[in-house]
DNA sequence: CTTGACTCTGGACCAAGGTCTAGGGTTTAT
DNA sequence: ATAAACCCTAGACCTTGGTCCAGAGTCAAG
């Protein structure tokens, strides 16, 4: 198949199935290296570029923020890095996610306790929640 | 107890650990009431106001956002409600909670499965991590 | 040749949750 | 009485990841 085939930013959108000016955004923002142009300023696009924008979708799957999957990018097409660099960024990345996940466990625990500990109904002054909120230990109820 | 005594925006700020232009921010979105004013315009807080600003911080640790709060805030003000809507509210936030912690076990098991096929050292061009962001179907022989 | 569809640039706008600044008035301490 | 420290408002600015718009130029079909 002839390589040279190009095609404009709409056909390039609707192939890798994103917003028009999401390309442009992201050339902006260095996720997509500035194309060749037509005489008239209009941006010419290879198949190549349907793949980088998957690759861009893919990492954004795994939760890599955008400067990130540039810098995978780039370390992509540099054939003097090895894996090294990649898989530390991957790392970085999963312990990131680690800890999000942990702290959201303990927001879990936080909420599961005190729904637990609300009957539902009833005058909202005893309210487990409200108290936890209004910073009186729940458990043990107290008059002010 | 004298809770007529005042204290200025600065003060509450202080004591309330939160930067003076968030209460601010706060009254204007409703979390936090329109306090009286003295003759120059200057806000007069008492002591109240450090209690529902303890109430915010503790409902945003729970990762409630601000709108929330407010509700969380208005429900509890109104003595007709009863606990009901407090709980539902605090269940609905569980399950955006959990919601977002299957999210990211997702993210971690496809990052985990990614880096443990990766060496680590050797050609970019052998790195599953790529590979697999690219597009290229990655050995996917394992699935933790 | 004209029409409609497409593209160009630069900049505005969105959510959320603030933070900061400018240009003024007030309070407090010396 | 004056300076430092405080407060007021309105509005700009920040981050992230885009989306949309206006006004102008270009391209393809009839």
């Amino acid at each position: 198949m002839p390589s040279s085939e190009t095609m404009t930013i709409g056909r390039l959108a609707k192939r890798a199935g994103v917003n028009i000016d999401t390309i442009r955004y992201y050339e902006r923002n260095g996720l997509i290296p500035p194309p060749t142009r037509r005489a008239s300023g209009y941006r010419e696009y290879t198949a190549d570029d349907v793949e980088r924008l998957e690759f861009v979708r893919r990492a954004k799957e795994l939760g890599f923020a955008l400067h990130e999957i540039a810098e995978l990018l780039s370390l992509t097409s540099d054939r003097h890095n090895d894996m090294q660099r990649v898989k530390r960024t991957a790392e970085a990345r999963l312990e990131q996610v680690e800890q999000k996940i942990r702290e959201l466990q303990k927001v879990r625990r936080g909420l599961k306790t005190l729904i637990a500990a609300c009957p539902g109904r009833g005058d909202l002054r005893a309210c487990p929640i409200v108290k936890a909120l209004s910073g009186r230990k729940s458990g043990r109820h107290q008059d002010e």
